[in-house]
DNA sequence: AGCTGCCCACTGTTTACATCA
DNA sequence: TTTGATGTAAACAGTGGGCAG
C-alpha cells in the first residue's frame, strides 16, 4: 500500500526558508513540480481517521497527560495523537519558520497545551518529513531529466548516422543543407540549447542565448 | 577544554488503515 | 457480511553525534 505523495498532500512550499537552504534541484523545478509542490497541507485520510478516534477517545487537544510523559499507571507509554487544531496551529507554525527559538517554542506550546519538547520533536519530525518529501520530488525529477536526456540522446544519434548516410551518397546536396538540428551547451550555467531558432553561433555574433538569456562563451557542437 | 543547547539522522513504539482468508 | 490476522505507512518520541556559542 505505497500511498504516492500527492495523495498525502504534503506540502513542501518552495517559498519555504527551509527550501533553498537544503534542497537545490528543487530550485530547477517547473510547473508541474511546483503544483504538487503547493498541494494542502494534512492527508486528508489521516485527519478523518484521528478525528475518528477522538470521538471514540475522547483524549486530544490538551495534552493534560504529558507532564509525566505520557505514561499510563502501568509505566506503558500512550502514545499522543495531536488534535486537528492542534496539527493546524503547528502547520502555520512551521510554514511560518521551519525552525523555533526558544521564545516561539515555549509560546506555541503554551497555546497549545504541549510541553515545549513536544513541540521541539513535533518540528525535528516536520523537518525530516518535508526533507523526505522534496528528496523523493527531486528523484522523481531528475529521473525525468534522465528520461528526456536519453531520448534526446538516442534522437540525435539517430540524426548523425543520417547525416553520415546523406554525406556519403550525396556529398554535394549535403553541403547545401540547411545546418541540422545544433546542441549548443552554455559553459557558465551548463544548460543545452536547440539553437534551431537562433543561428548567431555561427554568424557574426557568436554569443550563446540560452531561453533568451546571453551568455558570454559559446561552444558549438556540430555533428561531424 | 568542557559545557550547554540545538539540530539531524537513526531507530523504536504505537496507531490507523487496507487487505485477505 | 462480519471478523480477526497481518502488512504497511505515518506519527510521536528517545538516543547519540556534530556543531556553534
Amino acid at each position: 500500500m505505497m500511498e504516492r505523495a500527492d495523495d498525502l498532500g504534503l506540502s513542501l512550499s518552495l517559498s519555504s526558508p527551509l527550501a533553498p537552504r537544503t534542497h537545490h534541484v528543487a530550485m530547477l523545478l517547473h510547473a508541474p513540480e511546483r503544483r504538487f509542490l503547493e498541494m494542502p497541507l494534512l492527508p486528508a485520510k489521516r485527519v478523518s481517521a484521528v478525528s475518528a478516534d477522538e470521538e471514540r477517545s475522547g483524549q486530544r487537544g490538551g495534552g493534560s497527560d504529558d507532564e509525566d510523559g505520557g505514561c499510563g499507571m502501568d509505566g506503558s507509554r500512550k502514545k499522543l495523537r495531536l488534535s486537528k487544531d492542534q496539527s493546524a496551529v503547528l502547520e502555520d507554525s512551521f510554514r511560518e519558520h521551519p525552525t523555533l527559538n526558544p521564545r516561539q517554542k515555549a509560546a506555541l506550546a503554551q497555546q497549545l497545551g504541549l510541553r515545549s519538547r513536544q513541540v521541539e520533536v513535533w518540528f525535528q519530525n516536520r523537518r525530516a518529513r518535508t526533507k523526505l518529501k522534496q528528496t523523493e520530488v527531486d528523484c522523481e525529477f531528475l529521473k525525468r531529466c534522465c528520461e528526456t536526456l536519453t531520448e534526446e540522446n538516442r534522437r540525435l544519434q539517430k540524426e548523425v548516422q543520417e547525416l553520415r548516410a546523406l554525406k556519403l551518397v550525396s556529398p554535394h546536396q549535403y553541403m547545401h543543407m540547411s545546418p541540422p538540428t545544433t546542441l549548443t551547451m552554455c559553459p557558465s550555467c551548463e544548460r543545452v540549447s536547440n539553437n534551431n531558432n537562433n543561428n548567431n553561433n555561427f554568424t557574426g555574433d557568436r554569443r550563446n542565448v540560452v531561453d533568451g538569456a546571453i551568455c558570454h562563451r559559446p561552444i558549438a557542437v556540430r555533428p561531424q
